[in-house]
DNA sequence: CGACATATTGAGATCCATCAACCAATGTGG
DNA sequence: CCACATTGGTTGATGGATCTCAATATGTCG
């Protein structure tokens, strides 16, 4: 994992003058207000958001509850694969949890990079990868681990996470009821 | 994802002649016994495996037991996605379940056709994505359906895997207890 | 302070794993 | 062709992990 991210973050560094440039010109900066909502269940995610400072959750609903499938931090890219890859109405929402600035690019826009610069194409490709790489991760925790241990991975893995997100946010990421974690918290 | 299919099965009719012969020269066609493995634990997934004819298999081991995380088809590319991506050392198996024919791709010579073939480089993103989709729904499955469920859910959606596969395997894919499964198969 | 979100604690119910015994089909060596 | 092993599946009894419902506490912010 930590070798895919030196893969993007070494191509990031090189990337040619020209397709910086590019993807400079097609990304906008914006802020959102804490609680506010970047995408809605229902619509398509013609965007992806690249954070610049703040905090992100992306969820889904399910039985009148909220299921969190992922916490996006600084240098984080927030989309909802399926509906952003479809470009298709998808079930979730990305909402900010604080006050959150970010570089939004255009999914058609980076589409045109992508054709015009084989070094975009290629950034896509490693960030796909290490996309996939973590819901692996993610798919062999839940089924090799009990509740108690998906928490300390999460704690040993992602401290920050823990520090910042309320325990109802994580008990849903982690697909474990609030009281539970809550008990495995206290030690029980 | 029947969509994103389309976009390869779409790509892959229009791939230029020069890509397209490239992408066969660096091939090669294979056939394994039945129980034979393409790939052990330990060892760098150097290859993909496009399958012509025939059933594999991939799991790894978990306390002492094998947990299965896909089958394969005719047509479908096995690799373990995380030694594969990183040319790391892997916990996963690959095993043949009947005589299975395959036409093998090595890592590297696919990495030289990306570069000359940006074709090439599209396709890998399109397969790419197309793991990362399938991994999503599974996790949805997992986190949001009971066993019951997704032994139903696996029937709708595969069900030549149910047809096919012994039920062990099966029981392993859905992360329930062989004898769970045999109890919800026989309605109770 | 009051109100609303967030977290803790308790008790009972439920899903499912585990352990164990057993069965059926298939294959194999003598 | 029989005796036996092997593989794959079924069935029963029990216990544990975790959910759900409910009550109570703690925190936070206008």
């Amino acid at each position: 994992m930590d070798k895919q991210l030196a893969k993007i973050n070494s191509l990031l560094e090189t990337l040619d003058a020209a397709a910086s440039e590019a993807l400079d010109e097609i990304s906008v900066h914006r802020t959102y207000a804490k609680g506010e909502y970047l995408l809605k269940a229902g619509s398509v995610c013609t965007k992806s958001f690249w954070i610049e400072q703040g905090m992100l959750r992306k969820f889904f609903m399910h039985k009148d509850k909220e299921v969190t499938t992922a916490f996006y931090f600084k240098d984080d890219i927030a989309i909802s694969f399926y509906s952003y890859t479809l470009q298709t109405p998808g079930t979730e929402y990305i909402q900010a949890m604080t006050e959150t600035t970010v570089k939004e690019t255009s999914y058609q826009q980076f589409g045109e990079g992508k054709r015009q610069h084989p070094a975009l194409l290629q950034l896509d490709l490693l960030l796909t990868e290490y996309y996939a790489l973590s819901l692996e991760e993610k798919n062999f925790e839940l089924q090799t681990q009990n509740a108690t241990q998906r928490y300390q991975t999460l704690l040993r893995k992602s401290p920050h996470i823990v520090l910042q997100v309320p325990l109802t946010h994580i008990a849903s990421y982690l697909n474990v009821s609030l009281e539970t974690l809550s008990r495995i918290r206290s030690g029980i």
